[in-house]
DNA sequence: GGCAAATCTTTCATTAACTGTAAGTTTTAT
DNA sequence: ATAAAACTTACAGTTAATGAAAGATTTGCC
């Protein structure tokens, strides 16, 4: 098993008490470290919070349809997707799958059947643990090699360091005590030139790719990753 | 949509030539390069010599079974394989999932969610196109990044080319001539020598990866990346 | 075993890329 | 208008990649 012996973490987001304990029995069996979703008025951030390397989600819910929670985890990640639902429309089918989910089980369904679903998901997805993606744009934290499109690149390793900080808190501000602690180890006795020299670096690298997102200063703290409009949106 | 606007290319295996012909049609009309096999002697060879962005395939075929098809093209290729298929007993649809089939659609199926499932898989593997992928190895050959287990490495530029021409011919002897063209555009008035050095350091900077396979002689005429055996079964 | 050809290893100088510093320029808020 | 903040450009120190060269080791064959 590729990545070591760490559990994969599965969230489930279930409303039926009877069905969600179901499910982690089923999940806990298989040695999966399972976390529920109990209460549904900020969702999609719960959920995200968990940084689970998949997602368990039923359609029918209180508050926020599970449509709307497709849509919003998809938008600010790209964790694995599985819909497991009551509703066996094709309609509301493509219509998940097209919001971002990654696979649609209807129940009744064999727990076998969306085991294997579920491992398959895994093991396709084992290989993005190198990226930070936002948004189309991929980061392999490690190397400091950047996916956009059909371009990639090795960025040097601070303008790399940069970029990680910015793609972990996109459209937020990350202030200049953040960059100066990531790429020198410390927040004091350093040059705030050397942080915009390599600011402009990283800007001027990134402007030949084919990015929808760019690097605005918010002067006096720092700067943000403004995401494309855009692509918020489908 | 990423990556410009080739289309993309679906081999379809299916013996039954009236289904066959009306997923040509069906795909057709969706601006799909599609490629029959019909004969079924060295089909999992015939798929790949087809490059495809995408496999279906029929489980009943004569000759090789549809599962041995499922292993051997998952062995050689991380090419989406959809099984499309009247079998519709879980144990056979298990079967060929944990084979490595992505996706597993039972006949009849409708269209539409045929085209779902085929344009979703597309999208999942659409940023693989990065990289050239033999039993877990990964290169990414534009930058050189090589992903291997939980591991990323940016190999030196000609570290980089030595190591694509062997993941381009796995298991086969690449000659000196091909390295001498590749590295340096000419196979003449090039020293052997730079060649064995850069060999080395490539030997010594995959030695500190997590690797089953490795760079073995051809005495007299080139070199081969030796496969494990091990990953050659399931 | 002994020998010659092929292959491998180590070291070194050259070259290219990344980096922080410094100095001067532009932008922004009031 | 002005002062602070941010930006740009050029430069020099440092590091990493490269091929050449020389010597050591391995291989196939008698």
């Amino acid at each position: 098993m590729e990545g070591g012996s760490i559990l994969k973490k599965i969230v489930i987001v279930e409303d039926d008490i009877l069905v969600r304990e179901e499910l982690v029995s089923i999940f806990m069996r298989e040695k999966y470290d399972i976390c529920c979703i109990t209460c549904f008025l900020h969702t999609s951030e719960d959920i995200l919070k968990e940084s689970p390397d998949l997602v368990l989600l039923d359609l029918n819910l209180p508050g926020a349809t599970g449509f709307e929670l497709c849509k919003t985890v998809r938008q600010k990640s790209c964790v694995p997707l599985l819909v497991l639902t009551s509703r066996d429309q094709l309609r509301d089918e493509l219509h998940a799958l097209r919001l971002g989910a990654d696979e649609y089980l209807t129940k009744p369904c064999h727990k076998d059947r969306l085991l294997a679903r579920v491992s398959n998901l895994l093991r396709r997805y084992e290989d993005r643990s190198h990226f930070i993606e936002i948004q189309g744009v991929r980061l392999d934290w490690k190397t400091h090699t950047m996916y956009v499109g059909d371009q990639s690149i090795v960025l040097p390793e601070n303008q790399g360091k940069i970029m990680e900080l910015l793609l972990l808190h996109p459209d937020e501000i990350v202030t200049k005590e953040m960059f100066f602690q990531k790429l020198w180890g410390t927040t004091k006795y350093v040059d705030e030139n050397a942080l915009q020299v390599n600011m402009t670096r990283l800007k001027k690298t990134i402007s030949t790719l084919p990015m929808n997102q760019r690097i605005v200063t918010i002067r006096g703290e720092g700067y943000r990753l403004l995401l494309s409009e855009e692509m918020k949106h489908d």
